[in-house]
DNA sequence: GTAACATTTCGTCAATTCGCGAAATGACAG
DNA sequence: CTGTCATTTCGCGAATTGACGAAATGTTAC
């Protein structure tokens, strides 16, 4: 529990982990690939649905091999709370936080209008 | 015109942008501090009004000296195509990029639902 | 138990980055 | 042209990061 999701993981740490290639490109895979809730013909109601480690790794570098580069790019999304894990049986199958992702849109869309134009007007009166 | 901006900034320099937090901390202020669009008393438009790079410098830092560390700061947001900025007399005055912010809250906002779940079918037999 | 599989952690190295002070550039006033 | 102000670029050192292989961990099958 004290790594698995953070309380509230602070913007920067979140816009980091999509700011290097490689971690964009398996967070969009992601995003192209996982199910937030999927319900399977039992009835049964699965949290998470979504590609194992393996598979990110096989269709983020083109190799079988279970990389280690991936598996860290993945700890930081997950620490950043992007992403979630799940262990089922041998397998680590990773799914989007849509919570958080929504967030990070609502933080970016709610911009200010910028009437407040006086906004320097306390401090700063070094300049002209 | 090389590199005030870029015609398509990739989106994972914008995220690297944002993702260090004194730059967050620019970028928030800007975003609460620059107007698009300003009409004049004249009937005048301008195209930017925001802070100069001095005001940006004290508000982050405190100081009234400028700093060389937000400079390249500001750079780095520039060049991301997140921010503007337009020289004004002795000063140079930012503006943020409304239109790239756009287009990244568009970005995060586009989710795929995820119901593609053969995404990995063709490829990445490997595991089980 | 041991073996095989899936994934993570560790150690290392090269490369990048952040912050800083000093020097350089650009703009304007006199 | 000279000086001054506002800002950027440069050089540097410390810290961080991304990639990689090797070793460790956790899970299931036998």
């Amino acid at each position: 529990m004290s790594d698995q999701l953070p309380i509230f993981p602070d913007r920067a740490a979140m816009f980091k982990a999509l700011g290097e290639p490689t971690r964009l490109r398996i967070f969009d895979f992601l995003r192209s690939c996982c199910g937030p809730v999927a319900v399977e013909e039992t009835g049964d109601v699965r949290t998470v649905t979504g590609p194992t480690v393996g598979e990110v790794c096989c269709h983020i570098t083109g190799a079988e091999r279970i990389n280690s580069t991936i598996s860290e790019h993945l700890k930081e999304l997950r620490l950043a709370g992007l992403i979630t894990t799940e262990r089922r049986g041998k397998n680590m199958i990773c799914g989007v936080n849509r919570v958080a992702l929504a967030a990070l849109v609502e933080y970016l869309a709610d911009s200010p209008t910028g009437e407040n134009e006086g906004c320097c007007g306390d401090e700063c009166e070094a300049q002209s």
